[in-house]
RNA sequence: GAUCUGGUAGCUCAGUUGGUAGAGCAUCUCCCUUUUAAGGAGAGGGUCCUGGGUUCGAGCCCCAGCCAGAUCACCA
């Protein structure tokens, strides 16, 4: 593939040649064995400095400062970065000096990876120090890293902030902007303490179908797939629920998921098309009981993470110190608009809709109303966590009927910061109402909500068979991290955020190329005039159509006897 | 999908009414030959996102498009 480098890379591929001509290989294969970290190395060295008389250390080379036959370099690796200190004459005790003055002063980069060994000591400034004995290089990199640079005042300059770069590159975010790597360390503790909490409570991890022949669970447009073999469509899951209770039906008393489903919709600083939710159902449970059990967890998780309950996320402090708020939707509408809507039928709903400048339209029922209200008025409001209880049955085709509200459901979610992190049911179990629901979802498809559920057939038949009562809870690990990391955007806390393909580099011939080459494909060569008159082009296109073929290397032109002559190359 | 903002050197950014493309860091060369928190001097490095247009002349103005971010819409 043709590929423009910039003066630095040939500099680096040139300096490859270097190394090989001197007998080194910048890539070499054997192991390199590493007996300490960076971050071991400051923690420790102070208080145990016999430990540290001979390390064998590896890293990506971050800075380096030459000062003569002296020089000082910074070392990163996974845990930290480390300062190192090279003399030329340890370094080269003989007096072939190649490995300093020219190994390391001329054909090691910043960005290379190297090796060293040596002894860890104390500078006169107080820095923690490798004074290196020898090193070795590990991996030449050809292409120049970012290097942002932090001056004596603490001010950042050159930061690698440009946000596409950012996601595109994030194996370049990774070594250039720590922070990065800090937050995606917290989003995996973040997963293992959720895991151990309820692998510690004997709930089994299980995995299910990621392909679903009908898609179910939840309310949203699906990505659309095909297999081959069978001929039939399937689709990326929205959900997992379903699956999940049918293991409830098959007996385990608690099954749980990290689950990535995939919802074919907008995309926001909240929403990614792939993302991860974790599923979780216990038998012979209800939504109280789930909403003990998140509180625990999610505690837990913030003090993990933190070392307290408290969290800084952007302007607030949200502290996730049980017990957390509990108001049912009532309740909170009640709280912030001052209005009590809970003997309201729908026509008196529309019209408090309208006071309170809700926006909603005809086809909204009286359940969509009500969480509209909501949705406008106290969401975005709710900061600190707080469980909201007991929603519309219309909305909730999966939830168990309240066992004492007509009209509501037995469900919860966990609103913190503004946003949805949960989400949870005493699950529906009675077959014949489950059924009923479904259908109910049938008719709202059939008036256009192109995210009404499916009726899932097998799904009913498996709870047919009898589901214990069950507490069922969806938590969405992406925004939960965003959170407990303090992050702005879901793209800070996803590795690799779904972006549009980056445009093309290289030399993409434009429309006029094309057509010339589409004609001296037949020809091969051609008479430049003649080729001239069977394109209708201005002299200006003509000229730039030409210069940028012979640019790419496509076209020669050549002055024969009988005048101009182009030949095709490529 | 809509609106706004942005896209210039490896990175971060300037760029005047439209008149030879700029800085810092990074790179290269040299100096310094030193336990340092950006040592000094010099040099090289550009598809100004792409394609059209206006113009004697476009990084700049106009049109179309691409990519990104923010806000909104959509969206558990």
């Amino acid at each position: 593939m043709y590929q423009e480098l910039s003066e630095q890379e040939i500099q680096r591929r040139e300096k490859l040649v270097k190394l090989r001509g001197i007998g080194i290989d910048p890539y070499p294969a054997e192991e390199f064995k590493v007996d300490c970290s960076a971050e071991d190395i400051l923690k420790n060295y102070e208080s145990n400095k016999t430990l540290y008389k001979t390390v064998t250390f590896a890293g990506r080379l971050m800075r380096r400062r030459m000062m003569g036959k002296a020089a000082f370099a910074v070392l990163q690796d996974s845990s930290a970065r480390i300062q190192l200190y090279f003399n030329r004459d340890e370094i080269c005790p003989g007096e072939d000096k190649t490995m300093y003055n020219d190994v390391f002063k001329k054909l090691v980069d910043l960005g290379d990876i190297i090796g060293v060994k040596g002894y860890v000591f104390t500078t006169e400034v107080g820095e923690i120090t490798i004074h290196v004995k020898e090193f070795v290089i590990l991996t030449k990199s050809v292409k120049p890293l970012p290097q942002p640079v932090i001056d004596a005042d603490g001010k950042e300059h050159d930061a690698f902030s440009d946000p596409e770069q950012r996601y595109r590159q994030r194996y370049v975010d990774l070594n250039v902007n720590p922070e990065v790597r800090e937050t995606f360390i917290q989003r995996s503790k973040v997963v293992s303490t959720m895991r151990n909490f309820l692998g510690d409570k004997g709930y089994l991890e299980v995995e299910t179908p990621v392909l679903q022949p009908i898609y179910g669970g939840a309310a949203a447009r699906p990505f659309k797939t095909h297999h081959n073999t069978l001929d039939m469509t399937l689709y990326l899951r929205i959900a997992n629920e379903l699956y999940l209770k049918k293991l409830i039906v098959g007996g385990f008393d608690g099954v749980y998921e990290f689950a990535k489903d995939f919802r074919n919709e907008g995309m926001s600083r909240f929403h990614n098309p792939e993302f991860t939710q974790m599923e979780l159902y216990v038998a012979y449970k209800d939504y109280n009981w789930m909403m003990d059990m998140v509180e625990e967890m999610v505690e837990k998780i913030a003090i993990a993470l933190h070392g307290e309950t408290k969290v800084t996320v952007g302007e607030n402090i949200i502290n996730f110190a049980r017990p957390w708020k509990r108001l049912t939707m009532f309740e909170a509408i009640e709280e912030y608009t001052g209005i009590d809507i809970s003997e309201m039928d729908e026509v008196q709903l529309r019209a408090t809709a309208q006071k309170l400048d809700v926006p909603i339209d005809e086809t909204m029922a009286k359940g969509k109303l009500i969480d509209e209200i909501f949705g406008e008025k106290c969401e975005g409001l709710l900061i600190q966590p707080t469980f909201i209880t007991d929603y519309p049955v219309e909305m909730s085709p999966l939830a168990k009927k309240h066992r004492s509200k007509e009209g509501l459901v037995e469900r919860f979610e966990c609103i913190c910061n503004g946003k949805e992190i949960c989400n949870a049911y005493s699950e529906l179990n009675d077959p014949i109402d489950q059924r009923k629901r479904f259908e109910d979802q049938l008719e709202l498809g059939k008036r256009g909500d192109d995210e009404a559920m499916v009726l899932d057939e097998d799904f009913l038949r498996a709870i047919e068979y009898g589901m214990p009562p069950t507490a069922g809870l969806g938590i969405g690990i992406d925004r939960l991290s965003m959170i407990m990391t303090n992050s702005n955007s879901i793209q800070d806390v996803l590795f690799f955020p779904q972006m549009k393909p980056e445009a093309k580099k290289g030399p993409e011939l434009s429309g006029n190329e094309k057509a010339v080459v589409d004609i001296l494909l037949n020809e091969i060569k051609m008479d430049l005039g003649v080729l001239k008159s069977k394109l209708d082009l201005s002299n200006k296109a003509w000229d730039k159509t030409l210069k940028g073929l012979g640019k790419a290397g496509l076209t020669k032109v050549t002055k024969t006897e009988e005048g101009l002559v182009i030949e095709y190359l490529g």
